[in-house]
DNA sequence: ACTCCCCAGTGCGAGATTTC
DNA sequence: GAAATCTCGCACTGGGGAGT
């Protein structure tokens, strides 16, 4: 994995396309690979790590945005890169790290069921095969991690999905990932998703597992793993 | 005027399909 | 049967077009 770049943020012509100088001066074009709204973090001059890539016939800009550098105290770093989640929510998984969801015996990515794909299905030794939903927390109000920052019907989708599974005699599992340490528990965003707040209350009612943990990044992208906080609905 | 739906934009993993 | 290639879904906002 190559090193990454310092750069500055101008401007987001579209949410997946960020425009940012280096410490050359020099305009670049990036990949943005997360569509969040982002608003508290994207603001002019914000510090970015970029990561270099190859351009092909595949790919059309030369970095990807992976970190910015959050404006407001304690100012984290805050990870941008969608992959980043999963993986550190699968190392936990397979480390049997997470309360209710230990002792796995098999591990399996993107798994789809209903009209969704789940990002693990766990195979425990002792219980059902459960699925297990990875949901990444950027927003952060007064040391609340907030989700969603924008409207999910996806999101509210597969609660309701992983809800019926779960009432019909299943196990399921939302886990919330929070890439920053400036945060003591996370609560759904009702105020910019009511529904998804709704679903995620059901969800709790009807047993579904939630479940959130707390990393903070490095300036050279490395995740420290801070244990675990409690989920508030 | 308003609501609803579709699409762009990039990368990744899983599963399906094709080729050898 | 194995490897390569293709397709789909997911991450999700905002602009544009169609319809009411």
């Amino acid at each position: 994995m190559p090193a990454l770049v310092a750069a500055r943020f101008v401007a987001r012509p579209n949410r997946f396309i960020v425009m940012a100088r280096l410490s050359d001066g020099r305009l670049v074009r990036c990949h943005m690979a997360d569509p969040g709204r982002l608003r508290e973090l994207l603001l002019p001059d914000v510090d970015l790590r970029l990561r270099p890539a190859p351009v092909g016939a595949k790919r059309s800009t030369a970095y990807s945005v992976v970190l910015v550098h959050a404006p407001m105290a304690p100012r984290p770093w805050v990870s941008l890169d969608t992959t980043l989640p999963n993986r550190l929510a699968g190392d936990l998984l397979r480390r049997g790290a997470i309360r209710g969801l230990g002792g796995c015996a098999a591990l399996r990515r993107e798994v789809t069921h209903g009209r969704s794909r789940f990002d693990f299905l766990l195979s425990p030794r002792r219980a059902r095969d459960t699925f297990v939903e990875v949901k990444s927390v950027t927003l952060v109000v007064n040391g609340v991690g907030r989700f969603p920052d924008a409207p999910t019907t996806r999101g509210c989708r597969h609660l309701r999905e992983l809800t019926d599974h779960v009432r019909a005699g299943g196990r399921a599992a939302v886990l919330f990932v929070v890439q920053r340490p400036d945060v003591g528990s996370v609560r759904a965003h009702g105020e910019t998703d009511p529904e998804f707040a709704r679903a995620l209350a059901m969800a709790r009612q009807a047993g579904v597992m939630l479940r959130a943990v707390r990393y903070r990044l490095t300036a050279a992208g490395q995740a420290l793993y801070l244990g675990p906080v409690p989920v508030r609905v």
